[in-house]
DNA sequence: TCTGGGGTCCTAGGACCC
DNA sequence: TCTGGGGTCCTAGGACCC
């Protein structure tokens, strides 16, 4: 049986939630920027008319902005991460075999409904979770996850439904005879340019180029690609899994040079990183830590140095890790540098039922954990950092800056949107 | 003044084993 | 002159994604 997959993908996501709960956007320009407000990362689509690049830094496009009363926001996470649950939850009414991709995609697997109008369908979801969420998005149906994506693409510039079907084979080759290959998923600018250097410029030619020659070339997962464009699946529906890894990581809001403020800034993102871990119950077995200058200012003396630390035992506690990553760090830092981001990646993540058992620690553990489950108790129920290690710090200075920060109207009892 | 953060998968090559 | 062959596991680095 063929599969049929839709991907639906929310519309400039971010610039799409600040919206919702601010009405007066709706036909201005929207742009929100990444963390510390360096970048932008997402646009609405008069801001696109405008021609402010994607990723692009923010001071160098300030000017081009403030000229045509584009709307700026910081970055506001616990506020998208919050607003793209809703719009998950609100998806999985209508379709029991669902994948979350992404803070604002999700795959969907039609094949249960082929039997319905698919066309139809997709057009009530879409309608439904604007209804509901507030959030427009796109919907594109086809026989691969690699076509669905195009599909999707298609709908969003070519249609006024914002669906778009993409079954039919025959229509299948006429859009990709017109579209440049490395606008496909999988396909970076660098793939693209030695796809080209080889005489492929469109994903119809990628699609009819000798699997083993892209293979050989592009790897394993070029090969695959150039299948799926061809209708045969490779890529299934992927389940939930832990993540593997535990990153966490961000610039400061303002150069680092004394030890200490690093200890301070690192212990954060820790602290963040192990309830990252506790939320999906997990354990980690190592720790590696990074510190960089930043490496824009050449004017500078640049320095990186990263180092790792195995574990004991497997472990989610805080204080524990704080302990290694303070080792860490003495043996990384170097006086006499500017210092601009710092960053711990947790490791060897195991589930946190894995258990060795260790005759020395049991005792301590099971305290340390359950001190650990009250900590986030409160957290949760409180607000995040209501309780915190004392490494942490108070002052903090170091900050990132979010000068435009919109309230968190989902998520904080008292950033509530008001009515008048 | 100012340039994000967080992931996954694949491959090649070395270590090690019989 | 000449020094096996095959397998697994691990890791670092490179590629991609949103």
């Amino acid at each position: 049986m063929t599969k049929i997959f839709a991907l639906v993908d929310c519309n400039n996501f971010y610039a799409s939630c600040e919206r919702v709960f601010n009405p007066a956007l709706q036909k201005r320009p929207v742009v929100v920027l990444s963390n510390n407000d360096g970048c932008i990362i997402a646009r609405s689509n008069e801001a696109k008319a405008l021609g402010i690049p994607m990723g692009a830094p923010y001071y160098q496009n300030k000017e081009l902005m403030k000229k045509n009363g584009v709307v700026v926001f910081s970055s506001n996470y616990q506020f998208y991460g919050d607003m793209s649950l809703r719009v998950m939850d609100s998806l999985r009414l209508f379709v029991p075999d669902m994948e979350v991709y992404s803070i604002d995609e999700a795959f969907l697997r039609l094949d249960g409904f082929a039997h319905h109008d698919l066309f139809d369908m997709a057009v009530t979801i879409r309608t439904k979770l604007h209804q509901w969420t507030g959030i427009p998005t796109s919907l594109g149906i086809a026989p691969t996850k690699t076509l669905a994506k195009i599909a999707n693409r298609y709908a969003k510039k070519n249609t006024q439904t914002g669906v778009f079907d993409m079954r039919d084979p025959q229509l299948q080759s006429h859009i990709m005879s017109n579209l440049p290959v490395e606008e496909l998923w999988g396909i970076s600018h660098r793939w693209g340019k030695k796809l080209r250097a080889l005489g492929i410029q469109t994903a119809l030619q990628l699609r009819d180029s000798d699997p083993k020659f892209i293979r050989r070339n592009f790897s394993l997962v070029g090969e695959r690609i150039v299948h799926e464009l061809r209708g045969l699946s490779c890529l299934d529906l992927e389940e939930v899994r832990p993540k593997k890894n535990i990153m966490s990581s961000k610039s400061f809001g303002k150069p680092i040079t004394e030890q200490q403020q690093m200890e301070e800034a690192l212990a954060n993102y820790t602290a963040r990183a192990c309830e990252k871990l506790r939320g999906q119950h997990s354990k980690a077995q190592g720790i590696s830590v990074f510190i960089k200058t930043n490496r824009f200012k050449q004017s500078e003396p640049q320095y990186y140095n990263a180092a790792t630390l195995g574990f004991e035992h497997p472990t989610s506690d805080t204080a524990y890790i704080l302990q290694a990553g303070k080792k860490l760090l003495n043996i990384l830092y170097r006086k006499g540098y500017r210092y601009k981001k710092c960053g711990i990646m947790l490791l060897d993540i195991v589930p946190d039922h894995y258990h060795q058992d260790h005759l020395f620690v049991a005792q301590d553990t099971a305290k340390a954990e359950h001190l650990m489950k009250v900590l986030d108790l409160v957290n949760q129920s409180m607000g995040p950092g209501t309780v915190f290690h004392a490494a942490q710090g108070i002052k903090r200075d170091w900050q990132m800056r979010n000068d435009n920060r919109s309230p968190r109207y989902t998520t904080k009892w008292n950033e509530l949107a008001r009515v008048f």
